[in-house]
DNA sequence: AAAAAAC
């Protein structure tokens, strides 16, 4: 079996792999580090999870390793979809360049441009930054790109979805022709094909997912509920979604709970925490030190429960989520698979629960037949949700409620399910030796406990205060570094089929 | 119909 030691990399990086605890590479790692080394395109199939972050790090590092930044003109660049993407792919770099002189720079909106600019002006090896906040800075005259020798795009898929191609566009006619090219996507879709076939050439083609096993190590079920009033039907959603919770007792370690709105993950976290539960939510509305500081909880296991638009659907290398709860129907299918894929990785157990109320039930057969498979049904765990209690007319008659639930409504009533909230948070320690990538256990850095307060619905809070959230790195201890989780043979089958498979059958 | 990402 191939180790990272036959693999020609950087003696330096070689020491940081193995002061993480790897030995050996994933399937996509031994499939793009040897091409990358040679300085060919790459175009990656891989999905979150396969440790394609550290495919296109340990290369680029290796091959930078020489030479020196000059001053605004980075010498690599590095794409993500997301924030939080982009923050964890430089901890990755931050992990295994510490042996080596080079200079990175994170460039994420969100955070002020001030420390982003000085880093710039001193010249970087490696940028890594979400597209917009890249393009920002250019139009500034901040940046030169004409200095880039390698460029990847991580994600690309997602990027297409969520309406970056064109940016990324701009971004490749701004790089040098002679640029070597890392491409990572999920899926092929014909948009990526064609871009990968305009700016790659001669891409060596690495596709892991396909070889997967079909172990399916997802346990997955569906509630099939009715509100008995309809003013009550968002109340009685969150006490099924506790009592969901609640069945799956010191078997749910950790757990992300997906809705599909922003509002409604701000309300079904205020209302968790309400009830005891170790909870905070999730998106794109709220700051961004705020996001990083939740994230970093609940990957420290300081956080149990992580209330989560889609932002945490794709990407997020959250280690070992026990468990995924979608409060909500995800209304494109594809969304579930991304979700449900938060859990049972790295080859441990996990299972996806999710709620659907009767006017989900179409986007919910989209999901099965995306599957291509029967999601099973389980029982309400809520006794009076769904079952013959009789409906009061007086329902009808009532002006809807205005969709802002005081939280009065919402412990009060089905509190039949055991109240006393899974608060023992058993930090759980992950199995020591994976064969493809062992797993660092993550330190808590800070304990510092605010709890969030997550009212802020104001529009365009987006720009947080500075100073946080890069986490440039100096100072992270050694072997806590970031990961790279392995999962190799243990993704579920249909995960490994791209979409269009998925479809045809 | 919603979320994400730039100010």
């Amino acid at each position: 079996m191939t180790k990272f030691s036959d693999l020609n990399l950087n003696p330096k990086v070689l020491k940081a792999i193995e002061e993480a605890g790897y030995e050996t590479p994933t399937p996509i790692q031994a499939g793009a580090i040897p091409p990358a080394l040679e300085g060919r395109d790459v175009l990656g199939i891989a999905q979150t999870g396969t440790g394609k972050t550290a495919g296109f790090t340990l290369p680029m590092l290796s091959l930078l390793s020489r030479g020196r930044a000059r001053a605004r003109m980075p010498r690599s660049l590095v794409l993500c979809p997301t924030r939080e993407l982009a923050a964890q792919v430089a901890e990755n770099f931050d992990t295994y360049s510490k042996h080596l002189k080079l200079t990175k720079a994170l460039l994420i909106g969100g955070v002020s441009f001030k420390e982003q600019d000085k880093l710039i002006d001193k010249g970087v090896d490696v940028l890594i930054a979400t597209p917009g906040r890249l393009l920002d800075h250019f139009e500034r005259g901040k940046l030169l790109l004409t200095g880039v020798q390698i460029m990847v795009v991580d994600e690309a898929d997602r990027m297409l979805d969520m309406g970056f191609i064109p940016d990324i566009e701009r971004i490749f006619s701004l790089t040098p022709f002679t640029r070597q090219t890392l491409f990572f996507s999920a899926t092929m879709a014909p948009e990526i094909e064609r871009i990968t076939n305009t700016f790659l050439s001669a891409p060596a083609r690495v596709e892991v997912a396909r070889q997967a096993t079909a172990s399916e190590t997802i346990e997955q079920g569906v509630v099939m509920i009715k509100a008995t009033r309809r003013d009550r039907a968002d109340s009685e959603k969150r006490a099924v979604l506790r009592a969901l919770i609640d069945g799956e007792g010191e078997a749910c370690t950790n757990a992300i709970v997906f809705c599909n709105r922003k509002i409604d993950v701000d309300v079904v976290a205020k209302s968790l925490k309400k009830n005891g539960y170790d909870a905070a939510p999730i998106h794109g509305d709220l700051d961004q030190s705020q996001r990083t500081r939740t994230l970093d909880q609940f990957r420290a296991g300081d956080l149990k429960i992580l209330v989560a638009s889609d932002v945490a659907a794709r990407g997020l290398d959250v280690p070992a989520v026990s468990h995924v709860f979608n409060y909500d129907v995800p209304s494109h299918a594809e969304d579930y698979v991304h979700r449900i894929g938060r859990t049972g990785r790295a080859g441990r157990s996990g299972k996806a629960m999710m709620i659907c109320n009767p006017r989900d039930e179409k986007n919910f057969a989209a999901i099965e037949a995306l599957l291509q498979k029967e999601i099973p049904r389980l029982d309400s765990p809520v006794q009076s949700a769904g079952s013959d209690t009789p409906v009061e007319a007086e329902a009808e008659d009532k002006p809807a409620k205005p969709s802002r639930s005081r939280s009065r409504t919402v412990s009060r009533k089905k509190a039949d399910a055991p109240q006393e909230a899974p608060v023992e948070v058993q930090a759980e320690t992950p199995p020591e030796t994976p064969k493809a990538e062992p797993k660092p256990q993550a330190k808590p850095q800070d304990k510092s406990q605010d709890k969030p307060q997550d009212r802020g619905q104001e529009r365009n809070q987006g720009r947080g205060r500075s100073g946080d959230s890069g986490r440039s790195g100096a100072g992270r201890g050694g072997d806590q570094g970031n990961k790279v989780v392995g999962m190799g043979d243990h993704m579920p089958s249909f995960i490994a089929l791209s979409f269009d498979e998925r479809r045809v059958g």
